[in-house]
DNA sequence: GCGCCCAATGATAGTTGCTCTCACTTGGCC
DNA sequence: GGCCAAGTGAGAGCAACTATCATTGGGCGC
C-alpha cells in the first residue's frame, strides 16, 4: 500500500483548489497528502489520529472541513458503511474507481473493482432520466478470512 | 402507495420471529406493520414520529431495538444515505427490491430497480470469493425536480 | 382462569460522531 | 512590513444512537 493514488491526484486537488479561490494551509495540505498515500477510505478519525503520530497534528474540527470541501468540490468520495463513522477517499479526475465490500463479521472494508458493474450503472443512469453524478455499490458479506470458519 | 409491501412480508415476519423464538409484542409488531406499508425507506425517527400521530406511541429505543432485531434476521435492511439518520426497509424473503437514487439538492430517496444491475452484481459476487450476502447500490444526483432549474 | 417467569418495553442517562462558534493565526497581495 | 480575508483549532453544542434498569405483559404449566 501506499504510492498508487499519490502524486497525480495531490496536484490535481491543488489545482483545483486554488482553480476555486482557496488558500494554501497547513491543515488542509496535511489532509490531501494523507488521503493521495491511501489505496482505500479512511475516517475522519483516522486522519485525525494518523496526523498526530505525525507530528502534523491539527484540529478535528479541521479534518471535518477539509473533507467537507474536498467533498463539495467532488475531490473525494464519502462513503458510509453502516458503522457509525463516514470514511473518506480519493476521487480521480479520471472518474477510474472502486467499491467496496464490507466484512459483517471482522467490520473490515475490502475494496474491489468491476467494469461489467460500472457499465450496468451508466446506462441504467441514461434510463432514469435523473442527472447521476456519482454512484456507490456496497456489498455486505464475510471476507475471506471469515468465510473460512477454520481461520477466523 | 401503501399496499405493495405489505400482508405478505409482515406474516413472513412474523413467521421468522417466531421461529426464532421471539415473543409478539405491542411495539414490534407496530414497527412491522409500518415497515410493510411503506414503498421505500424510513428512518426511526420517521417510524416513531408516525406511530405516535396514528396513536402507537413506542419508545424511541423500542424503535432502534426492533430494527436492529429485524436486520440482524435480515428482514429489514438498513441504508445509509449520508444525510446523519440511517433508513431502513423491509427485504423481501424473494430477493426481489430496489436500490436508491439521493438527491443531492433536496434530499429526496428514489426507489429505481433494474436488472441488468442486479445481474452484473451477481456475477461479481462468483469472481470475488467472499460470501456476499447482501448489497446496495447509492446513486447520487438530481432528482427530476431539481434537474430542471425551471421547477426547482 | 391463575400465577410465574422471562422476553419485551419505555424513560432516561450516557456516548459518540459530527457541527458551530469564535478568537487567533497565517498566506499572499499591496 | 502591513493589512485583511481565508484558514485554523479548542471547545461548546447538537442529534442520532446505545445502554441501563425498573416495569409490563405474553404465553406456558397448572
Amino acid at each position: 500500500m501506499g504510492t498508487e493514488t499519490s502524486p497525480a491526484w495531490v496536484d490535481h486537488v491543488a489545482a483545483a483548489l486554488e482553480r476555486a479561490g482557496h488558500r494554501s494551509g497547513a491543515a488542509r495540505q496535511a489532509v490531501v497528502e494523507l488521503l493521495g498515500e491511501q489505496d482505500c477510505c479512511l475516517t475522519a478519525q483516522e486522519i485525525f489520529d494518523t496526523l498526530r503520530d505525525r507530528d502534523r497534528a491539527i484540529g478535528i474540527a479541521s479534518v471535518y472541513r477539509v473533507l467537507e470541501l474536498l467533498s463539495s468540490l467532488a475531490l473525494v468520495q464519502r462513503i458510509d458503511v453502516n458503522d457509525s463513522a463516514a470514511r473518506y477517499e480519493a476521487l480521480h479526475p479520471s472518474g477510474h474507481h472502486h467499491h467496496h465490500l464490507v466484512c459483517d463479521e471482522c467490520g473490515q472494508v475490502i475494496a474491489f473493482e468491476d467494469r461489467g458493474l460500472e457499465e450496468a450503472i451508466e446506462s441504467l443512469s441514461e434510463q432514469l432520466g435523473c442527472a447521476v453524478e456519482s454512484h456507490d455499490v456496497l456489498l455486505h458479506g464475510s471476507c475471506p478470512n471469515c468465510t473460512v470458519p477454520a481461520a477466523a
